[in-house]
DNA sequence: CGGAGCGTACCGACCAGACGGTTTGTTAGC
DNA sequence: GCTAACAAACCGTCTGGTCGGTACGCTCCG
């Protein structure tokens, strides 16, 4: 049944989407009781599904960590078989949500503002990690690797800095990036 | 005199130091009680200098800003007359700091944390603004300093994802960088 | 079929402590 | 002696977390 009353499931997404809205708006200094609310639930509630804050944030991060690995994944070209296809796959992905300007900001004022508590910090770290090895398996040189990986994050912190990043500036910096990702051979100078 | 007990300066000198620190380890919870104790001074005392949480964190912000114009400004080289000198000295400023490895992962942390405050974020804004303004008056194509300051940036806030950098992964990135910030014509592939 | 029983989902009042900011008082230096 | 530099006690508010209780929904037995 779609319309169950109580459905653990349905809430917990409830309390993510809440949380991710409430801590963009208030900060790192969200209050509980803002994201019970927000989510239509009550505190205790929220704290049935999530006993403290640091692991409601954990779950948060957590969840937009699986949502970008999933677009990565989603964005591997099938035709695509040349060394550096997941590394384009994930400059596509950073771009892509880069281009929706209103949620932009708020993502990355949502990831910095979650790495200021501790779990998920360190997951975050973990994530990143994994992504160093999954992206090192992919044949290309990788000097070019840092680069790329680097300028993304950049890219993607950008925003959060200078506010809404023009879509000329975005679609150059793209393609380029997927450049660099292409070829194989170390670049100097 | 410089043994003087009472010292406007030296105070707001050491309160800047000790919020620092203390926003390191607490976060943006940081409590003014904490980093008036940090500081060896009375809650009372910083009141005195910074009338509120907000612009002691503004008066930090400015204070790292200023710091790294000054890294920057210091590593122009004179001897470079080239095109593109002072995005040189900006990628020398940006890895520099990155070397000094303890201090990396803090720093990061630092900036991160004040992000989440208002003023901060404002200021963070006018100044990434100013210097791109400056950076494109250097005659480098704007392709080629759109990727480096990105990767600039992503390298900055690594440490914060993935813990402190290795010495040969900032060596190679910085002269990558460095080359990448010579040439004059749009990079492509 | 039905209702008793039970576990999970959820509610809402409550508390202890902390925090930002104010006020009032004290002392150093010109 | 007057002002700026501090100190210290204080206050109202808010927050994370707890707790006792309620309501829903499933299951299982008769």
């Amino acid at each position: 049944m779609t319309g169950q009353v109580r459905d653990a499931v349905r809430t917990r997404r409830a309390l993510l989407d809440a949380a991710a809205r409430a801590v963009v708006v208030h900060g790192a200094g969200v209050s509980l009781d803002a994201v019970a609310r927000e989510a239509g639930v009550s505190k205790g509630g929220l704290m049935h599904h999530y006993r403290s804050k640091d692991e409601l944030m954990a779950a948060l991060a957590d969840d937009l960590f699986d949502q970008f690995a999933r677009a990565v994944e989603d964005r591997i070209d099938p035709a695509d078989t040349a060394p550096g296809r997941r590394l384009r796959a994930y400059v596509r992905a950073t771009f892509d949500d880069l281009e929706k300007t209103q949620d932009a900001v708020e993502q990355t004022t949502l990831m910095a503002t979650l790495s200021a508590f501790p779990e998920p910090a360190r997951r975050a770290q973990e994530r990143y990690r994994r992504w160093n090895r999954t992206l090192a398996e992919d044949g290309v040189d990788p000097q070019r690797i840092l680069v790329v990986l680097r300028a993304c994050d950049g890219a993607s912190i950008a925003p959060l800095f200078e506010g809404p990043l023009g879509p000329e500036e975005l679609a150059g910096t793209r393609s380029l990036l997927l450049a660099l990702a292409t070829g194989t051979g170390p670049l100097v100078g």
